[in-house]
DNA sequence: TATATATTGTGAAAAATATCACATATGCAA
DNA sequence: TTGCATATGTGATATTTTTCACAATATATA
């Protein structure tokens, strides 16, 4: 139990992978899992996952583990998930569309609510119900509907501009897309999704499978 | 210079950030750029950007910087970006259909050759050219068209099944979208496309915005 | 109640990663 | 040529993160 500014990234991530893996538990009908079964679920080491909980308290039992559902909540509950957060999308291309329709995140408590475009085509229309508005209006509809969270998935060029348009609308969460590095001010959270990074990545490993010596 | 297997995971994901960063200044048209630029664009510091680099050898030039094209080049072939991977998406839902259209995987030489899906209305259609074909074909055509690399974008619980197939087919690298844990051979590569981690991270955040304190 | 077994929680140790600091090399101007 | 300004490359150092190892505490069973 410790200080919650000196916890790491890494931590907090792994707390995602616990909380998907309780949650599947829970559906399995287990009522206690222990730091072992969890590790093997996630592919990490039982004293990693003890040691990531501990920073927040004592969850378990001595001698048998860890109750699935309590844990569940107390670690939904240290990431917010047992509230609701207010979301908007902007870009609303192919990307954009597949996530708006997605429904996982909404179980989780981000609700999407306005979707954003400049395309005069997809403006006014909707998707699963969430309206699509225009861009132009961004800056009270976030206000107005207290939008916590924005999803950007727009084209690169664009992104830098819009996310600043966000930002001055007070939105202190941002999920980008986009592959470029976006410049906010220190206290808006800011996290990037490249894709090409775990592509780039797979890459890198392909290529040197076979190839253990020096690098050329 | 060092040997390629002590070369850190972070190492590898953060020279996909130098590799975006230098593209980008090649079409602003810069032909150098120092490690303090490059740091500046990907939110690093210039120490970091010159270790990183300095594991593969040395490719700046004192008192000036680094070459852009150069040095795009030399990164792009660390991470094996200046040959070509043949690759397959199974799964051409929403998020898949998306991933197939989009062109800019392709500019780094992942080649999206074949999708699969297991809906009849699916199989036979093709996007961007690209054919939908039956999941039951899977083992002899990832092994005719020579895939190198799967993304997979399936229903998590199919998921494993799948992953399974495509190992024995001789498979070694998969990305993977759904949110399950998958398990899969030690040779065989695997990264996970997870971004319920990254909401819930910024969830976790804002949580915590104000709140600096100890955790209850 | 005693004993065997299981598993947590956590300081201490080890390993991995990031930062520092500076010798070294280059370009440029006078 | 010399001197100044600039920026790399890299051992040494500091910090962060992970792993280890075991005392503490629970259950089960006879
Ligand atoms: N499609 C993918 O699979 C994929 C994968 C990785 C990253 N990305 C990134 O995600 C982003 C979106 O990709 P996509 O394929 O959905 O692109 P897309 O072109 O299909 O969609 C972009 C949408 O943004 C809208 N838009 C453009 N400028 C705008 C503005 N100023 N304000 C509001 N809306 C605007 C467009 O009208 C369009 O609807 C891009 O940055 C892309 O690089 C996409
Ligand atoms: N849509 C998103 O924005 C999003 C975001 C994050 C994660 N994901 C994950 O990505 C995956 C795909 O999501 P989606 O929204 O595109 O779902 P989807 O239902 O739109 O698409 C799934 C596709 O897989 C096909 N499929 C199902 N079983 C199959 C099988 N055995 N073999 C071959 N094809 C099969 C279906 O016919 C469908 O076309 C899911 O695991 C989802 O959790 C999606």
């Amino acid at each position: 139990m410790q200080n919650i500014r000196k916890i790491s990234d890494s931590t907090i991530r792994r707390l995602s992978l616990y909380y998907r893996a309780l949650s599947n538990s829970e559906k399995d009908g287990y009522f206690t899992v222990s730091s072992q079964d969890l590790a093997k679920k996630e592919r990490l080491t039982p004293a990693q996952v003890r040691k990531d909980l501990s920073f927040f308290g004592s969850f378990g039992t001595r001698g048998l583990g860890y109750p699935v559902k309590e844990l569940k909540e107390k670690i939904g509950s240290i990431l917010g998930l047992n509230r609701s957060w207010n979301v908007a999308l902007i870009g609303v291309g192919n990307l954009g569309s597949a996530l708006a329709s997605y429904k996982e995140f909404q179980k989780q408590g981000f609700h999407i609510k306005l979707l954003f475009d400049n395309d005069p085509k997809k403006i006014g229309s909707s998707i699963d119900g969430i309206p699509i508005l225009d861009i132009k209006q961004i800056g009270t509809q976030l206000k107005q509907n207290k939008i916590d969270l924005v999803i950007m998935t727009l084209p690169g060029h664009t992104a830098q501009g819009v996310a600043e348009e966000v930002v001055r609308a007070g939105v202190k969460a941002i999920l980008n897309f986009a592959p470029v590095s976006l410049k906010v001010p220190e206290d808006v959270f800011l996290r990037n999704e490249n894709m090409a990074i775990e592509l780039e990545y797979l890459s890198f490993c392909l290529k040197n499978r076979n190839n253990p010596g020096k690098h050329a």
